[in-house]
DNA sequence: CTCGCGATTCGCT
DNA sequence: GCGAATCGCGAGG
């Protein structure tokens, strides 16, 4: 039997604290196989959403949905979202039944596929390194939307691959984008991404400042 | 059923 | 830095 190069992560990977999730995402391979191709990349920017008590979550305050149904299911799965009319989100399912917490992905380092990141972004002038950088662009990069909503991360068509862990001293941390409507839990320092990667989507506060601690 | 708005992005000022 | 694009969702009547 021969070893593949790099595994799928394991169910076990994703039924664990979000914030510890969240971390170990970075460095890890995003791929999508689809008719068109195959296009991946190296997740560079996360951020973790935690259940019923993060006011900045879908599923603040226990709010259980139609479109939010799979965060409350069992990790290792596909959330997509649609917003703002014209753009989708996904995130990876964490923890277990009853425990709707996510990992919104927001940014790859584009690693194979990219003529055909190119023609999905239909933008022929992008840098590379903005192919995939910001979670909608990510989404229209790689051929995600709601189809692929609860889709199972271990078995394709979309799978994260293993990769070595990222170093501790490349993780910076800040609060997250976009959720001031949370209040103060839009403060929480739940954003993650590697320092030094230009793939990272907006502002890189705590990039030089700030290290990835305990957060809670 | 109506209505407000979003885990965003891009282009213009 | 600001606002438009664009529509599904979710709360409330």
């Amino acid at each position: 039997m021969t070893a593949p190069l790099a595994a799928a992560l394991p169910l076990a990977f994703y039924a664990r604290p979000t914030l510890r999730v969240a971390r170990a995402l970075l460095g890890k391979i995003l791929v999508h196989r689809s008719a068109a191709g195959i296009a991946a990349g190296r997740i560079v920017e996360v951020e973790a959403y935690r259940g019923p008590e993060d006011r900045a979550a879908h599923t603040a305050g226990g709010r259980r949905t139609a479109r939010n149904e799979v965060m409350w299911g069992p990790g290792g799965r596909l959330y997509v979202y649609f917003t703002y009319g014209m753009h989708h989100c996904c995130n990876v399912v964490t923890r277990g039944p009853g425990e709707p917490e996510a990992v919104l992905l927001r940014a790859l380092e584009p690693l194979a596929g990219l003529a055909l990141m190119r023609r999905r972004r239909n933008r022929p002038d992008l840098p590379v390194a903005a192919l995939a950088r910001g979670p909608g662009n990510l989404c229209r990069a790689l051929g995600i939307d709601r189809r692929h909503d609860g889709a199972l991360l271990t078995t394709g068509p979309i799978v994260v691959l293993d990769a070595p862990p990222v170093r501790a001293s490349m993780v910076a941390v800040s609060p997250r984008i976009g959720v001031a409507y949370a209040g103060d839990h839009a403060l929480r320092p739940w954003r993650f991404f590697l320092r030094g990667s230009s793939a990272v989507s907006g502002r890189r506060v705590g990039e030089s400042l700030r290290r990835a601690g305990r957060a809670s």
